[in-house]
DNA sequence: TTCCCCTTTTACACTTTCTTAACGCCCTGG
DNA sequence: CCAGGGCGTTAAGAAAGTGTAAAAGGGGAA
């Protein structure tokens, strides 16, 4: 069983997540504010964090720094809508994922699950995503069983995406890593790689989605 | 009876290992850091050798590199990370095949069982890829059972690529193995030997094709 | 020493990949 | 409704990587 904590300021929110988690079979703990939360997650050992960005007190950014200090447990986003700025900030200070005020039940479960997911598979030398296989020491692709032909900078960037697949990467993220110590500025040209990968992929493979204002998505 | 050497500074894993081993009748000898380990490894000459990446001190990459200098025992990584790069390099200077922590006792054993006779098989003289053949042991090459006079530079490329064949091998893997401990920069130099063995395989042998960016192939 | 073979360097044409710019679309907010 | 931002798409020039030939070192053998 799974053990889920909540970090939010709002009681009635409180309330219905533990409701929706409880029907899951998760056993849930909670906080009313950053200081208690951190507690929480040291005595706890929770298995995922929900983690209001709206909190009074210690910014929501702030606590998941300080939790990702010593933790690597998942950790999902709940915020309110026009906080993309803080969605990309808590993206690049290790969260995994966000739902958006308000939510419904059946996406904050799926998103739940996905990120739990993430935790346990994604260590290989080898990244599988449904029909797509990456193997990073031959820098080979395959997409069912077929040789993928792809560019080095398609590699890298499909790579980013496959890493963290099912969950966003946001654009700094991704040029980060893939134009990692290069002078120009390829804002312009991810656009173009990711176009390009969609039509390699086909319809066949996993889905690029975008996050309007955030990033992209690599979908399961 | 095989001999399994373990670098590893948790006591704990150590002990574990040694019981999985022991039971499968292997002979196993300890070390608890890198500098340790490569004098156990030179001392026992151990069939097989499990190192951990994590050590502290000396690098298990930096562990691997020097053994390398000197021995082809299998090399079997064990990772706690979940940073596929520093696998990838692990496997790329030498290491066999790797299994991550926490791992199941059935597949450790599974894997040490295949790159031991991998690594049987691989020394066993003779790579054949379609009408080539290498013989590793009077390094002589073949065409359609016709002498190839190959230089020594051009038979090490040639054998890199069989070793792999119908896969990548990128261009750091190629110059790492050709050119190993050496000073002046062969990555001009690549083009002409292939150039050069590309002329002497001709139009009956493997096909050598380039991955523009990534490396060389030789196509079966 | 000279000769010969192997390796490395150099040069340049050619191919592939990357970047840049432009344009049209959709969505959102005014 | 229009305006503006972000995105998808396309095309062309720039940049990087590759194939090839030929010449320049370098070491061993006669």
């Amino acid at each position: 069983m799974s053990k889920a904590l909540i970090i939010d300021d709002e009681q009635q929110m409180r309330r219905l997540l533990r409701m929706v988690l409880e029907s899951r079979g998760y056993e849930v703990c909670e906080a009313a504010d950053g200081q208690v939360g951190l507690q929480e997650a040291a005595f706890h050992r929770p298995d995922v964090v929900l983690l209001d960005l709206g909190l009074p007190g210690m910014n929501g950014i702030e606590v998941l720094k300080r939790l990702r200090e010593w933790s690597d447990v998942p950790v999902l986003i709940l915020s309110v809508r026009d906080q993309e700025t803080i969605k990309v900030e808590a993206l690049e200070n290790g969260a995994d994922d966000y739902v958006t005020k308000p939510f419904g039940t059946a996406e904050l479960l799926a998103r739940l699950t996905v990120i739990q997911r993430r935790r346990f598979t994604r260590q290989s030398a080898e990244i599988v995503v449904d029909a797509l296989k990456l193997d990073l020491l031959h820098h080979e692709a395959s997409l069912n069983e077929a040789p993928l032909k792809l560019t080095p900078t398609e590699f890298a960037l499909l790579k980013v995406l496959a890493e963290h697949a099912g969950r966003i990467v946001t654009q700094n993220q991704i040029i980060r890593q893939v134009w990692a110590g290069q002078a120009s500025d390829p804002s312009e040209g991810l656009r173009v790689h990711i176009n390009h990968l969609r039509k390699k992929l086909g319809d066949t493979g996993p889905r690029i989605v975008n996050e309007p204002g955030i990033g992209y998505r690599l979908e399961e």
